[in-house]
DNA sequence: ACCTGAACACCGTTCAAGT
DNA sequence: ACCTGAACACCGTTCAAGT
């Protein structure tokens, strides 16, 4: 029966889902939980500490999706639309990521965990980094407009927007594949684990 | 001495690289301007158009800055990094360019005017834009990040941010000049206009 | 045409007070 | 510990009224 950051989540990530992201205020969310605005201060700082929870769930969610057994450019590829498509079930999805201040910690224990099928396929830490960040500001940069109304229907009438994007994915890591390991083309494949 | 747009582009401009965009509101662009709140909404509609009219300024100068005889994926590559330096150079850019509904009939224009120089280089407007939009794509997802203090601070320690940058870029164009046009790799090069 | 002054509805956040 | 009720400071926007 207690209120729970859970349950703040929910009602938050659904209102925003309904009314986008200009419809999300505190007073909103605490009605739908049939609370008052300010007992929502109990649970969580700010409302800016709220946007960093949802993106947070953008970036693991998507993370869940993907096996661990793939050759690195393979797993890149496929976090990058598992991501992608994760921002895009969500309304309003990328503006949230690039609100978000990253969690106190959650931040540096978030960025190595995804970067650890990178890692464990023989790519430095920064290396691992460096492709992840890139997969991850693609996703990000063209979920962005695609979740701004009018630019949608504008480049809907162009171009084939799934389809660019997966080209521009596509692009990216075959050529991240060519440059970050040029003597290493084939990876060793599957381990356990 | 009257009000302009422009003198209240300017003022938003100067009022978010010296604040952040949480410190762009109406009464502090106003007061820079030395005039009421009230007034600028004989110049602008709202809020909205005025984030609008600033992302596409970013746009814009980075078009500027991109000699016009380059072969169109150098030309694209170009373009990148142009935009990339030009939203860094503004405080929250990024975030601009999320929030900013593109503009009544500037953003038709501007998109092709964007496009114009793949289109002479034997493109078709749908690939164009494609690459286009996913060159754009990349550069505001990055900058989304570098402009989050936090997040930035963090990246900087584990990787080079802007040669991180390039080299996603550069993959990316590289992968599409393959894909694109695989049979016309060589473009006829420099054309007059 | 262009701007002021005052107002309206709304928002994030705080905090004493309740249970 | 957990929530209410009221308040504070602030915001985008409107509009009658001035010049």
């Amino acid at each position: 029966m207690k209120l729970t950051v859970e349950d703040i989540l929910d009602a938050a990530q659904s209102l925003v889902d309904e009314e986008g992201l200009g419809g999300l205020n505190m007073r909103a969310i605490a009605r739908r939980l049939d609370v008052q605005g300010s007992a929502l201060y109990w649970h969580i700082h700010n409302r800016s500490e709220l946007l960093t929870m949802l993106a947070n769930l953008y970036y693991q969610r998507a993370f869940d999706l993907v096996p661990a057994n793939l050759d690195w450019p393979e797993w890149l590829r496929t976090y990058g639309r598992a991501f992608h498509t994760e921002l895009l079930a969500h309304r309003d999805a990328a503006q949230i990521c690039g609100l978000a201040r990253p969690a106190s910690r959650s931040v540096a224990k978030g960025l190595d965990r995804l970067a650890a099928p990178l890692l464990s396929a023989g790519l430095t830490r920064t290396q691992a980094l460096a492709c992840q960040s890139s997969v991850i500001a693609l996703a990000v940069g063209w979920a962005m407009y695609e979740q701004s109304p009018h630019m949608k229907s504008h480049l809907a009438r162009a171009l084939d927007i799934p389809g660019s994007f997966l080209q521009g994915l596509d692009a990216m890591v075959t050529g991240l594949a060519g440059t970050v390991l040029p003597a290493n083309r084939k990876t060793p494949g599957r381990r356990k684990g």
